[in-house]
Formats: C-alpha cells, sequence, structure tokens
DNA sequence: TTTAGTGCAAAAACTTTGCAATTTA
DNA sequence: TAAATTGCAAAGTTTTTGCACTAAA
C-alpha cells in the first residue's frame, strides 16, 4: 500500500480522507467492485468524489477498469491477475495471468485485459445429470 | 450470415428492418462499435430499437459486448478473434485467439473476452528517437 | 390476421461539472 | 495559508420502459 501512497503523492495529488477509503475498500476485495458497489460501502464519501478518485486512480494507473459481469468495475491493477467468474453461483476467483502475446507481430508494449467465466467444481457437481 | 438469420428465426423472433440494418452494419465494420456509432450509422431507426437489437443479439451470443477504448461496444461474434488497438494511432487489427485455459483448474466450459493495446509498427517508427 | 416489434416520449440510471466551503500539506 | 479537493446541486449522458401504432409471418 506504500508504493500506491506514494504515487499518488510523487504526483503532486493529495492524500485525503475520500482517496484512502475507496483504496482501502478495493484493497479489501476480493473482486472488482463498481461505482455503486464503493459507494455503498465507503460510508460518508460523496459519489461525486468516488468518481474523481476512481478516475484519477486510473490515470495513475493504480486501478484497472474493467468491463466485468455487465457492468465497469475497478480493482487495484498491482499484481499482473485476472478474475473469473462461475457463470451459475457468481463466485469470483483470481487466476494467475499466465500467457503472453510474443505471437502478435507489429505491436510492442502489449497491455491487456481479460475476462474469464467458467463453471466452478462446486456447480459443476450440483448440477451435474 | 444465413446463420445469423437462422438463428434469429429459429428463436422465435422476427427479421425486422431495425435488426437487419443493425446486423449488416455490424458486418461490415473492421472494429467493435458503440451503440451511439451504430445509430450515427443506421438511419431511420430509433435508438431504443438499436438498443433493442443488441440486446437481443447478445442474448442469442449473435454479439458480443466488449469495454473497448472505454466504452462498451459490440461486435459479430462469429470467428474467435480479438481487437488489438494502437494507443497513439488508435488504429484496431484483428488478432486470432490464440490461447487455451487448460492452466485453470475447477472451472470447466471457460469463456473469454480479450482487450488489448499496444503501439502498432508505424508509431513506432514515428516516435523512435 | 395475429403477435411481435417499432417509434416516440418520458422516466430512470449513470456520470460529469461549477462553485462555495473544507481539508491537506 | 495557499492550493487542491470535497460536497452539493444541477446539468449532461446513456439506457430502459410503456404504449399506441406498424410490420412480419
Amino acid at each position: 500500500m506504500i508504493k500506491i501512497k506514494d504515487k499518488i503523492i510523487n504526483n503532486g495529488y493529495k492524500l485525503t480522507k475520500p482517496r484512502l477509503a475507496v483504496l482501502s475498500y478495493l484493497k479489501k476485495s476480493e473482486k472488482p467492485l463498481s461505482t455503486l458497489e464503493i459507494s455503498r460501502k465507503v460510508k460518508g464519501v460523496n459519489l461525486s468524489s468516488i468518481y474523481r478518485s476512481l478516475s484519477l486512480f486510473k490515470n495513475l494507473n493504480i486501478v484497472n477498469e474493467e468491463y466485468f459481469e455487465d457492468e465497469k468495475k475497478y480493482c487495484l491493477s498491482a499484481e499482473p491477475h485476472h478474475h473469473i467468474v462461475c457463470r451459475i453461483c457468481k463466485k469470483v476467483v483470481k487466476v494467475k495471468c499466465f500467457h503472453n502475446f510474443s505471437d502478435i507481430k507489429n505491436f510492442n508494449n502489449i497491455e491487456h485485459q481479460l475476462i474469464l467465466s467458467g463453471v466452478c467444481s462446486n456447480c459443476q457437481k450440483k448440477y451435474a445429470k
């Protein structure tokens, strides 16, 4: 977390209560969160400040903005990883980022975002005939 | 295209002018399109009908809904492929879908969506120091 | 001819913005 | 204390919905 705070300060921004509250909630979360999900949990912070915080974090590459479960969501962009969601029970599991893009010619500095869904082992058992 | 039309009819939906117009424009496009981009091109069709068409196509798996260049966009889901966008000139290039997910344990029926960006060879030359 | 689908207009949901008041460094 | 940031309220966007009319099968 110290690295994130430095990033904010070193870029000339201030470490404010709303920003810290949003960061701390993102940190706790196992899965990406929508603006509204964050707002419901981070009490005493105006929705517009949450939008502004997320927008700053996105520009500083502190969070990733993803399109997840049909919604725009945010998660800390610390370690390279993805999320896989079970299409039945909606459970979300982090998976390591494991591919490379050496097959793509003519592009460099490739960045990626992978959105995954599947059926988890529990639901496989439950709904197997 | 015949397969798509069948899919619509076989599921009990009608082949209407707005639906065909949206399909035809998606077919022509090299890259994913936002609702508004579609609306600007598909004249004489109400925005709400475009939303309704896309929503139906999404349910029938005729189109993929992606989060692309910071916007929700749509493209035909025919062949498994992705798009890579140049972060400088915004050119979009289709790339084949080339990875597998055998590393992910405990999930099956995995579906994925990959969002890619990079710097294309033209811009590499142009902006190289 | 019947039912699904459309356009339109209005409502709902989401996001951004201006500005005075507050907070951070 | 100065400059950045916030809350609030209002404006701007995007998406959804109800309903009378129209078009597809």
